[in-house]
DNA sequence: TTGTAGGCGTTATCAC
DNA sequence: GTGATAACGCCTACAA
């Protein structure tokens, strides 16, 4: 029974196995200078007596914490309306798992709050990386971080907008591109973007991109900016719809917002998608659990999770990173879409 | 300026201030045992020269990591088909930002896993105290916290599934004959039930709630379970209206099964509410995002998560703390539950 | 191969 | 009021 109240040092380790502590330490980190013996008793012992390290005193001696950083902004509906940081924290804590690495959390109320979290990771060293999120367009945090190199991180943000950091980007001009496209093969000329809030920097992004396809094809495009609720989503909905001219498919970057549209149309008794297509940003089992179906551009995002953990061990190791961009989108084909209502197509 | 690059320790603002290492740790903790102008000395130093304590150096001596720990279960689709985790881990993580405490999360992708996690907590300490959540019935984590005095628990979940352990659990009885009675005033007789995993504690405890409140209210009631995806969700409302007599109003046990029984419904040309009442348990963003808007059992998890951060302090402080429970669920009344139908009423 | 001793940065206990 | 000094538990040269 390995269950001890007390907590065993590796005095304890080295007494019951008759050898000193350097001994026990050399043995149980697998390096060289204890004989084969020793160290299989050594172990025996520890096992037996519940022996770990202690985090704190491992983490002072070595000044390896085992842990990496996650500033979150406190916006619990924001943070809960979308499936991705659930998605994001899954992989990450996942692959960290394999490394025997955590995650440790924050939350930041503002923008002050979140640099003084950064701030204070860097003079305490309670992490040994971080992951920079919603990163905002000439972002506080970018600065920050660039002028303390002893700090590894990670942007998850394009790589326009983390300056030298080194960054993990969603494909997102290349998914636009395929979205506009496939309207385009439907037949569809009017299309309609509701993006969410335009001071983070992916929404900006997605947004040119947008207007630069959209006008490549010769298509009419706009677009209107919400905060990434329904209510919003919905008024955007409505006042695309309120035009003479009104689009025959729109794209909304959340499945929340994609869903609150569906409601627009079907309480205005349009048909989706004879009368208009309905596309989301972003998959999740919201897609498939609306009716119809939504058609929704995905990405793996608990792989980005995954491979973000791996570049910030790769960071921590003293490997340099550079940009890097995560898996494509795929545009998974539901019943929300459809070929453009035939008046539109004949224009 | 107060960046620097290389760490400063507490011996720098000694010397930069002229006072012994000493005399800056208690200026510093706000002890006494120093005098006021020595103190202000050391404080503007202290912060002109950037010095935070090094986290590793503080636990080690204080042993107390300033961390609370929080194992999910590796289980991407189930933590981000509901808001419920996203919510909690905010609410947790702005209350204990407030006492300088961050949130330690490991991803346990199976039961042994979370164990070892468990284990790993208890004997390195690298958290403070624990949050328990997704409790099972018979769950070998409480009974190895049980043993473990030492390190303070707090569960999530039912009284009669915590055993010893301090434990925060929701309204569920009070909301389930909340619910029931609701829409036994509207007239209906016959209700369905789609619930979660029965594994999970907070399943079974509904189970026999409604169970319980229907029989007492001479209604008939069935109940079908899922692993709280929208297939499953679907399949079994399927299932349901398959039935000669079937149910006048379904409750799910979340907004995406709820969303995904709306579906059925309308591709079988159900009207809701007029032929059939469908409820959400858990409201999100989700519920007011479909058509019709889904009518909600609602609780306050951001305001779970405070209170559980709250309670994890008086903990980690020695205090005592038994079974709570957490604020009421509020039924939100929308428009997807309505009357019962005719021919059911009469009958 | 093994053991001894010093260091990691703080806190806390002592004499002064 | 102040300043050495010993923990805290582990890691790692360096000696033996």
């Amino acid at each position: 029974m390995p269950i001890q109240k007390s907590k065993v040092t590796i005095f304890d380790v080295a007494r019951a196995s008759g050898v000193s502590s350097s001994a026990v330490s050399y043995a149980l980190n697998g390096k060289s200078g204890v004989s084969d013996v020793t160290r299989d008793k050594v172990l025996k012992v520890a096992h037996e007596l519940g022996w770990k390290p202690n985090g704190a005193a491992q983490a002072l001696a070595k000044s390896k914490t085992q842990r990496v950083g996650l500033v979150l902004g406190y916006d619990p509906k924001l943070l809960s309306v979308e499936p991705y940081m659930m998605e994001l924290i899954s992989g990450l804590g996942a692959e960290l798992e394999k490394y025997d690495y955590s995650l440790l959390v924050r939350m930041a109320v503002d923008e002050n709050a979140k640099l003084a979290i950064i701030d204070d990771w860097i003079a305490t060293g309670n992490v040994d990386a971080m992951l920079l999120v919603n990163v905002e367009l000439g972002d506080p945090c970018v600065a920050l971080l660039e002028e303390h190199e002893e700090m590894p991180v990670l942007a998850i943000a394009d790589a326009s907008v983390a300056g030298n950091l080194p960054s993990l980007s969603s494909a997102d001009a290349d998914a636009v591109r395929q979205a506009v496209r496939y309207l385009y093969d439907l037949g569809h000329r009017q299309i309609a973007r509701v993006g969410g809030p335009e001071s983070l920097a992916h929404s900006y992004i997605r947004d040119s991109a947008f207007a630069d396809v959209a006008s490549e094809l010769g298509m009419r495009y706009r677009c209107l900016h919400t905060d990434y609720t329904p209510e919003t989503g919905s008024e955007a909905t409505k006042r695309l719809l309120s035009f003479p001219e009104h689009p025959t498919a729109i794209i909304y970057d959340n499945d929340v917002m994609a869903l609150a549209g569906l409601g627009v149309a079907a309480s205005q008794g349009i048909k989706v998608p004879e009368e208009i297509s309905i596309m989301s940003w972003d998959d999740s089992f919201m897609c498939t659990a609306a009716y119809p179906n939504l058609t929704a551009m995905g990405r793996d995002v608990v792989d980005t999770g995954k491979q973000a953990a791996g570049l910030l061990l790769k960071l921590i190791d003293g490997e340099r990173v550079g940009h890097l961009m995560e898996g494509p989108y795929e545009l998974r084909a539901r019943a929300s879409t459809g070929p453009a209502p035939a008046e539109e197509k004949m224009r």
